[in-house]
DNA sequence: CAAGCGTATCGTACTTAGTACCACTTACTT
DNA sequence: AAGTAAGTGGTACTAAGTACGATACGCTTG
């Protein structure tokens, strides 16, 4: 892109390294093609890296720093829903990250800090240790799988249909998978339809379900404000 | 392992495919591996697979045929929960499937008559077909997320932190994660501790809160409790 | 039974990727 | 100016996917 290699660093190393994995996917990154990026040979970028898996571990570092850290003080409730919301919205824009969250298990600092503030938001919001592990567990498995699904989709939206349709419609045709047929016409090529947009429908069912457990194992406890039943109205 | 090499067939290489990843993990899965597992060469592989993908995609289906499907005229909650306790096993037996669930979008037949099944379930007991599709994604997230969760985790057992620890502990003798060491030391590094185990806690508390929201027609607008979103500022 | 043919198997070799090894170049120190 | 350390890159080895045929084997059909 700029003329020639300006000095290399981690953080251009890094910077590029994202760039390649969300123009291209995970697969385009190489360190050949990472070089090539930064205008310079691949053997010169393991003056700044290890070895690849370590760049690796790095890049999932620098996406969980890309998520809004809940404030520890706060509501539990806000906190998490908004650090959940970001969550996804971060990982939708890097999808290739997911697949990385998987495999590497060294986490960095970033990671870690996130992870201390979520357990942070939870305990100082009067959760019990053990309640605290569920209410964790259960948050980030829902993130983490929603957008696990968005990235496999078959049909990702209401007309891409095409491509996959084609293994699917035999069946289709054939009577064998008759929901699928149902919800695929009368739901998801229904004109509104985003999978996406039901992640906070999820996130708040599960929000609220943890506050009904909140403070389990802890009969003392008492909650505060959220306790008392909302006037029953809309989300949004 | 046998004498010679019998007949290769489809069958049995996706059989020694699944062998090699549930032993040594999917990079060690290569067509080179294969064959000479099969005491074969790897070009003979080719006669039954067009290409490593597709190879990949049959392995993706033939560990959802594993999972238990749910009866379609049965009780929905009875019928979902054991299908997602099963996904939750096999998942857990072959580890390296997720991580290719991710990335090839070609379901195959038994993952096309699995989703029809879920749907059937949620259909026959009731749900609308918005409701559907919302129940569907959340229990999927969460089953697929909680599984992603014990793949990559850090500490998957009381001890065997050890490894990461390393760069784990800067931090931690510093206190820069102070809820982290509450967490580990107080919570994970307790005897009886084991994140498996709170799988089911889970999967119950998400599948009570759809049965709240069964049958709605507009989900929206039947969130039970505080589903407001609180005013800001106030907290403890 | 021989000739012919399709299917299964494999030998060879090309391509892409990670990276070890070592040489060179540059910039900063003294 | 000379020495040194840090940065850069050339070469080449290895692992893996797979294209392109060639061969081998068994089963028909004359």
């Amino acid at each position: 892109m700029g003329e020639q290699a300006r000095q290399l660093s981690r953080e251009r190393v890094l910077e590029a390294a994202v760039g390649i994995a969300d123009a291209h996917g995970l697969g385009a990154l190489t360190m050949r093609s990472l070089a090539a990026e930064l205008n310079a040979k691949p053997m010169s970028l393991y003056h700044y890296i290890r070895n690849k898996d370590e760049l690796l571990d790095a890049l999932v570092d620098r996406v969980f720093a890309e998520i809004e850290l809940p404030e520890v003080g706060g509501d539990w409730r806000a906190e998490v829903r908004r650090r959940s919301v970001s969550a996804r919205t971060v990982l939708a824009r890097h999808p290739w990250a997911l697949a990385l969250v998987e495999t590497r298990t060294n986490p960095g600092p970033a990671t870690l800090r996130h992870h201390d503030a979520m357990l942070g938001v939870l305990r100082a919001g009067g959760f019990s240790l053990p309640m605290t592990a569920h209410a964790y567990a259960i948050v980030d498995a829902y993130v983490f799988g929603f957008v696990l699904q968005e990235a496999s989709l078959p049909f990702d939206s209401a007309d891409s249909a095409n491509a996959v349709a084609d293994s699917i419609m035999e069946g289709f045709a054939s009577g064998d998978y008759p929901h699928l047929v149902e919800f695929a016409t009368q739901h998801v090529q229904q004109p509104g339809y985003h999978f996406g947009g039901q992640f906070e429908f999820g996130l708040d069912l599960i929000l609220d379900a943890l506050a009904v457990h909140h403070g389990a194992s802890h009969p003392s406890s008492i909650r505060p404000e959220n306790g008392v039943p909302q006037p029953p109205g809309r989300s949004r």
